[in-house]
RNA sequence: GCCCUCGUAGCUCAGUGGAUAGAGCACCUCUCUCCUAAAGAGGAUGCGUAGGUUCGAUUCCUACCGAGGGCGCCA
């Protein structure tokens, strides 16, 4: 890769003008096309410490990878306080063409950073009490998204669903369903939605009330969620861990630690051990486990299942959770890096011009089924994945549905249906690829065609990105960004047509390794990728 | 009061410590006898405030202002 070659004469260089080089060689893609193809600070990096100038040294620098230019290297250039510029020659790129059609969509942008580590992924985890409202759909399109992405820089994923199915709620739920059958007055605190009413009506009148309830919500959220494109490996029953004896086990567990102590009548975990700022309770004076500890077991199994990294990606409104789960799963022993905790501000919805409060209790819900019936499953996952996880996304329903065609999701897939287009002229005027080795791709010199495989080039890098900073909205910006490179290429450079045909023929493989860019970034975002529109 | 996230163009948002901060929408002009005009080209405005670290800060740190969320023997 020609980012490794150039930071290896960096390194040569360095030596040669009496500097140690620095362990990281720096090398970025400067915005500015006139800064070069490549631009290095290391010479102002290293300057200082070296007692040195900085555009004195890239003076020196330059100078020397000048005398002997690395494979590509046009020149080598001072510039601005003392960055190190490479300009280079189109054939790097053209390079590029040939390594994007080498891998192929399976192989390209494919990387390595996982080494194989079994990652754990739980996300979206609504409660089994009702259907998923629509701003749910951002933890399903985001996990998803992050899975795929984990799964292309080598990781095992597996996609978790925590189904809380005991307790306080559930009771209630079931009351709800069934005074709403008998009607009989809601229990204070029951669920109200619309939807207590259709499935109470659906209610067989021998079920039970709870039993049944919960095998209709779950039916319901994996529905809603396969309409996203969404499919969980493992739906996990918290009742199960209370009937394996697994909450128990926990609870001896952490006394055989001896991190539990008793007070008031109740059992607690010493959490500011670990960094909580309060001690928690874990089992209430009544004898019975707060939320905590059979969230703890919950951990304690997936780890027991031989996991190596567990992610769980929960809203803002959790955070307070976070230090006392983290320090109840370092009670048990793990490293505090073995539990990663993905917070996502929360999606606020618009309807009407107000506000939609997102409560299954309460009365109003716009559901994910309804948000996808209404605009997509496509425009609905890229809506959800157009923005950082840390921004409140605002979600106004009317406008995206009276706006969808506006919506880049159609932007990205015009590109991908025009590529298909052209395979289909070319196969009318029975045009077909030669063999890429037969093919010139140094004819490929126009600033769009340059472009458009600049943008190709950064695929490894943003998925990389995407992966460290677990960001899928990464991809989404840059499968944005080669869509604008590919609609200017497809403007103005013709494929078929008035153009020599070994210009053609170049420009096919380039279409190709477009479409390559496409498939992979889109499979990321588990986007599809019409071939016609 | 304490904790977390955010504050970038009129609006919605990008922006791995770099050079003259970018898209889309909206607004105004152009461009189809030729691979899909769901496209392309051109046009104005912006990093909440004040300090600090750094050769260099929208980015890191501190304080303040503003928005949202969280601080139970609830789940």
């Amino acid at each position: 890769m020609i980012r490794d070659s150039l930071a290896t004469a960096l390194r040569a260089a360095l030596t040669e003008v009496g500097i140690e080089p620095p362990a990281e060689i720096h090398l970025e893609r400067p915005s500015r096309r006139e800064h070069g193809d490549w631009s290095s600070n290391v010479a102002m990096a290293t300057a200082k410490n070296n007692g040195r100038i900085p555009r004195d040294l890239a003076g020196e620098l330059v100078a020397v990878l000048n005398a002997s230019p690395p494979a590509h290297v046009e020149r080598a250039e001072i510039a601005g306080p003392g960055f190190v510029n490479f300009q280079l020659r189109e054939t790097w790129l053209h390079d590029v063409l040939a390594e994007v059609i080498d891998a192929g969509e399976a192989n390209y942008a494919r990387l390595d950073i996982g080494g194989g580590k079994a990652v754990n992924v739980e996300f979206v985890s609504a409660n089994p009490t009702g259907p998923l409202h629509a701003g749910g759909g951002r933890w399903a399109a985001f996990g998803d998204a992050l899975c795929r992405i984990l799964e292309r820089t080598g990781h095992v994923v597996h996609r978790e669903y925590y189904l809380n199915d005991r307790g306080v709620q559930m009771g209630l739920f079931g009351a709800s369903l069934a005074a709403r059958q008998a009607g009989t007055d809601m229990p204070e605190n029951g669920y109200v939605g619309e939807y207590i009413k259709e499935w109470a009506a659906e209610m067989p009148a021998d079920a039970d009330p709870a039993a049944w309830g919960y095998e209709r919500a779950k039916s319901e959220l994996r529905e809603s969620l396969a309409g996203v494109g969404v499919e969980f490996d493992t739906w996990f029953s918290e009742q199960s861990l209370a009937d394996s004896g697994a909450i128990d086990a926990t609870l001896a567990d952490l006394r055989a630690k001896g991190v539990v102590f008793e007070e008031d009548g109740a059992v607690w975990l010493r959490t500011t051990d670990f960094g909580d700022d309060k001690d928690r309770v874990i089992v209430k004076s009544d004898g019975e486990p707060t939320y905590l500890l059979p969230d703890i077991a919950y951990h304690r199994d997936k780890f027991a299942r031989g996991f190596d990294l567990l992610i769980d990606i929960w809203g803002a409104d959790h955070h307070g959770y976070v230090s006392r789960l983290k320090a109840g799963v370092q009670a048990l022993g793990h490293a505090p890096a073995d539990l990663e905790i993905i917070l996502g501000q929360l999606v606020v919805l618009i309807k009407n011009g107000e506000e939609v409060r997102l409560s299954k209790r309460a009365g109003e819900l716009v559901l994910l089924e309804d948000l996808v019936a209404s605009v997509g499953a496509d425009v609905a996952r890229l809506t959800f994945l157009l923005q950082s996880l840390d921004t409140r996304q605002t979600i106004d329903l009317d406008l995206i549905t009276a706006q969808s065609n506006e919506n880049p999701v159609f932007y990205v897939q015009y590109a991908n249906a025009r590529i298909h287009s052209i395979g289909r002229k070319a196969a009318e005027a029975g045009i077909t690829r030669a063999p890429l080795p037969e093919v010139d791709l140094t004819l490929l010199v126009h600033e769009r065609e340059l472009d458009l495989l600049r943008k190709l080039s950064e695929l490894p890098e943003v998925v990389a990105i995407a992966c460290a900073d677990r960001a899928p909205h990464k991809v989404t910006t840059w499968v944005r960004e080669l869509a604008d490179r590919f609609h200017g290429f497809y403007h103005d450079c013709y494929v078929i047509g008035d153009v020599p045909p070994e210009l053609t023929q170049a420009r096919l493989w380039l279409v190709e390794s477009a479409q390559i860019g496409f498939g992979i970034g889109l499979d990321l975002l588990g986007v599809s990728a019409p071939e016609a529109m």
